[in-house]
DNA sequence: TGCACGATGAAC
DNA sequence: TTCATCGTGCAC
């Protein structure tokens, strides 16, 4: 498994979105090496995205979005699910929606706040770095590109145009997709 | 200092 | 369609 370098993360997000699919997300804690592969994602592209959380501009809360590629955005969202975002540069990121389980995930991870609580991830990881022994996305070599399908970001129907915009992405025929 | 509301998930 | 549950941002 090689770790994805800083310069994978500081580029055009919706490259990285895209790039992303099929990757794998590392989680070690409690002496358990969990393994999951990222199977859909969204693109948050900045300030200017009035769907992102970066529209806010930057706050206490959107401290690591603003922060260096290839760290971990993390908020907690309805008072009860923690969601995880990889961050790609200037207030832009990449939201974790869903992952097929790999290694020793035995509950669902069908959306962004079941795949935190499926892998420990909370605040405490606030701002990490995302090629730590904690917490890392990795690639295997040779694997081919997915077949990949675009369509609008959930949850965003506020953000006027932005929510009409392709910028989620998933890999089709995928069986853990949260929504088709 | 208070308050409305989510980049959700589950139940009904 | 309704509800659980609380940090955040903004109004007052």
């Amino acid at each position: 498994m090689q770790k994805l370098s800083k310069e994978f993360y500081a580029r055009d997000p919706v490259l990285v979105a895209r790039e992303l699919l099929g990757k794998f997300l590392v989680r070690n804690h409690g002496g358990v090496e969990r393994i999951g592969r990222i199977v859909e994602v969204e693109a948050y592209l900045g300030p200017h995205d009035l769907a992102a959380h970066a529209s806010k501009g930057l706050t206490p809360r959107t401290r690591a979005l603003f922060g260096p590629p290839g760290h971990a955005y993390i908020y907690l969202i309805y008072g009860m699910y923690h969601c995880l975002n990889a961050v790609t540069g200037n207030g832009s990121g990449i939201l974790l929606r869903a992952i097929e389980p790999i290694k020793n995930i035995d509950s669902r991870t069908q959306g962004p706040g079941l795949l935190c609580r499926a892998l420990d991830i909370d605040k405490r990881l606030y701002g990490h770095d995302l090629a730590s022994p904690e917490l890392y996305i990795g690639e295997l070599a040779d694997t081919p590109p997915p077949s990949i399908v675009k369509r609008p970001r959930i949850g965003v129907d506020y953000a006027k145009h932005w929510a009409r915009r392709n910028l989620r992405f998933y890999i089709r025929g995928n069986a853990y997709i949260s929504k088709p």
